[in-house]
DNA sequence: GTCCATGCAAAAGATTTGCACTGGT
DNA sequence: ACCAGTGCAAATCTTTTGCATGGAC
């Protein structure tokens, strides 16, 4: 059975400044923005809620994103970008239409979930190679 | 400029091994069958030589966030599934056709590729989960 | 009062890197 | 001979975990 979850104050600030952001922050530039919010804050507490809060569909874990995990709080469906040169990731205007798991079958599996993906050069970065 | 890269029987032993199979193994894995052939290859070598095949397009890098590396030796396009549970990827069959790069332009990028790509649970993780 | 969640610190993995030596060209 | 590549080991970085205490219910 699922076990339950309490409504605690790390919780919610975790959840809450994730929202409140357009970035996709990685667990630990949330550790860094809650503690301005909670300064005792530990960044097992970040990873342990970022998992818990992932696994009941609250947010998002972008998993593809290079090395480091990265957490998205918009829930709408979207796709992303993410620069080979610094990691960072930006979401796809307009959305693109991508056929839903019921509409596919893959042998041997049992799909959850199907995203495209998208990847390239920033235009920040693409600048800083011309310079040098 | 570019720079040259030599031919080392070590390089050439880790692409034929990746060649030769239809897995996906990590860079350990890859490791432990180039061994075979190269008893005192070392990981850093693997690591070293799977970075620059990837850099010069003679496999791919299946990545994922947080998790081990998966290489991979086929060129050809086609996509991936992978294992929520033990990580496993298998390749889609038959391929889906996915809009090219060039029919497609993001917002402040400079787009190289584009990837669909397919989560779930494989049957060998399911039936485990059921008997638990 | 119960027991899930936290803070802290240590552990676990995966990948990278410094360095002296080796080997491809 | 030159210098990219190697083996080895240590370092780094991200994520997970054990444990005693705290706090939601």
């Amino acid at each position: 059975m699922q076990r339950q979850s309490r409504t605690t104050k790390q919780r919610m600030v975790i959840l809450e400044t994730l929202r409140s952001v357009r970035s996709h922050p990685t667990a630990d530039e949330i550790y860094t923005m809650t503690r301005v919010r909670l300064p005792r804050i530990s960044l097992g507490t970040v990873y342990r809620n970022l998992d818990l809060l992932v696994r009941q569909g609250e947010i998002l874990c972008l998993e593809s994103a290079g090395t480091q995990r990265r957490f998205d709080g918009a829930m709408h469906a979207h796709q992303h970008v993410r620069c080979l040169r610094c990691g960072k990731i930006a979401d796809v205007f307009p959305a693109l239409k991508v056929p839903s798991v019921q509409e596919l079958s893959v042998d041997g599996f049992t799909l959850s979930s199907v995203r495209l993906e998208f990847e390239g050069v920033c235009a920040a970065c693409a600048g800083a190679e011309k310079e040098a």
